[in-house]
RNA sequence: GGAGAGAUGGCAGAGUGGUCGAAUGCACCGGUCUUGAAAACCGGCGUACUUAACGGUACCGGGGGUUCGAAUCCCUCUCUCUCCGCCA
């Protein structure tokens, strides 16, 4: 959420950010974030006034007794109950206060960078890099990319691919869990893992710790990383335990700064972790949920980032490097957005997609999202760290990003890699997935 | 799942109704001394909210209660440890 101290000090900054994520009735909303905060503050010094008193007064009753002044002790102490109704009313003012203002900083989304382009839809974001021209993958040729002659042949989509390879069975998950819950087998299996340890190895590489954390997380959790309250429809919960599954690692991984001081000398930190990921996506349908497009669990490694102010933006840059890196290794054809404000999500301050195309859908398949959160996500988090001049805590930086999710880079390999002979395997996968063709 | 014990500042660990935001030790920061270091000595050393400021308030696992007053008493939840049971 954002901080108070931003919305009381720059207020007409922070509105006109809001409007450019395409947030309504952003003045109204600030308007009555800094009336109930004034009500706060009011209740709060009021009530601490009369604590104050009430506790001096309460102090003196001790000595009064063990002089053997029983009257006088008996009479402030009428004094003091009698104080108590009106703190308890302020207490509950006080604390309602505190509610509905946290409330309602949970519905204001975050502000966007400068960079941030204008817009309110997808069409409006700006294609910042595409190497498609390089891949030669145009949208209406059919397989002249000379590493992969497949030419004459219609290109499959990759649900029919999987299963003429036997390697993603969809029906199979239906029957044992539903679907979006795809059973994948043998190669298909293998691409999994191999995928998994490659991107691990080279999130490694690039200086991530690895993390392997919970995939079931408490309501605190949820809460923290934003998933709750309003998006509690999009998780999967386990009432009994009261637990959520977790929909990305994000969740578990950044909760371990949640509460947490840092020193400034310990950052940026770096995490990545591999886990399942699972996802209600309700009110999803039709063709766009296909085969691999929007499972309800996957696989994903995240990259999650703690730094200090100054220096995140340098961060992001690198975050987005590293997944770039990813997408050439793979020989992908992708591109790379910076989405616009009605774009964005509803915590980043910015946020680069990465798409990756596939020819047989004609479409482009959004495969990571790698977003700076500013201080928004560390505010609700209370993820701080010691400045090591002013020796004063601030609020960190937090960024993340994927690095990847499988599904639809699986898809996109097996649709752009696809031959007469079968399925070619990049070759920075060959050495985790012991062959160079599927078949 | 059953029985018992416990949860205090970065760590260890006192504190069982009043002057306790909390002794003491360690760690850490600053200083004196020293060529330098160590030792010794002196000082500092939680977080948040609030106030123009001085200052004030809250927090001793979480929530609630008793009381004029709670780290301390009561209830409840969570977690940890020990024993038993079950089990990868």
């Amino acid at each position: 959420m954002l901080t108070l101290k931003m919305i009381t000090e720059e207020t007409e900054r922070v509105i006109s950010g809001l409007e450019k994520k395409r947030f309504k009735g952003a003045r109204e909303a600030i308007a009555e974030v800094m009336a109930i905060d004034k009500e706060r503050r009011e209740a709060q010094t009021q009530l601490d006034r009369n604590l104050s008193d009430a506790k001096k007064l309460a102090a003196e009753i001790g000595g009064l007794m063990k002089q053997g002044k029983k009257d006088e002790a008996e009479a402030i102490k009428a004094q003091v109950a009698a104080m108590k109704e009106t703190n308890a009313a302020l207490e509950q003012k006080k604390a309602a206060a505190e509610q509905a203002l946290n409330a309602k900083l949970c519905t204001i989304p975050n502000i966007p960078y400068d960079e941030v382009p204008e817009g309110s839809c997808a069409d409006d974001n700006w294609v910042v890099k595409s190497n498609l021209k390089e891949c030669r993958i145009g949208v209406d040729t059919v397989g002249n990319w000379d590493a992969n002659p497949v030419v004459g042949t219609a290109r499959l989509p990759h649900w029919e691919l999987a299963r003429k390879y036997d390697l993603i069975d969809f029906d199979l998950g239906v029957k044992i869990t539903g679907a979006g819950f795809p059973v994948y087998k043998g190669l298909g299996a293998r691409l999994q893992r191999a995928l998994i340890n490659f991107f691990l190895d080279e999130a490694r590489k690039s200086g991530y710790t690895e993390i392997m954390p919970p995939t079931v997380v408490n309501a605190a959790s949820g809460y923290g990383t934003g998933q709750l309250p309003d998006k509690e429809g999009q998780m999967y919960h386990c009432e009994m335990d009261d637990l959520y599954l977790i929909p990305t690692a994000e969740v578990p991984v950044t909760n371990i700064y949640r509460d947490v001081i840092l020193d400034e000398k310990d950052l940026p930190i770096k995490n990545c972790a591999y886990t399942q990921c699972f996802r209600r996506e309700a009110g999803s349908y039709g063709k766009e949920v296909r085969g691999l497009n929007r499972l309800h669990e996957f696989s994903k490694i995240e990259i999650v980032r703690i730094d200090k102010p100054e220096h995140s933006a340098e961060s992001h840059k690198e975050m987005l490097e590293h997944v770039e890196g990813l997408l050439k290794k793979l020989e992908l054809p992708y591109r790379i957005l910076r989405l616009c404000g009605g774009d964005a999500s509803f915590t980043s301050a910015i946020c680069y997609d990465f798409e990756v195309y596939s020819e047989a859908q004609k479409r482009w398949l959004e495969v990571s999202s790698v977003s700076n959160f500013d201080t928004y996500q560390a505010n609700r988090l209370k993820c701080r760290y010691r400045n090591s001049e002013t020796k004063k805590t601030e609020l960190c930086h937090t960024l993340n990003g994927s690095a990847l999710a499988l599904p639809r880079i699986v898809a996109s390999i097996m649709e752009n890699f696809q031959t007469e002979d079968g399925i070619r395997v990049p070759a920075a996968l060959v050495p985790y997935m012991g062959c160079d063709m599927i078949k």
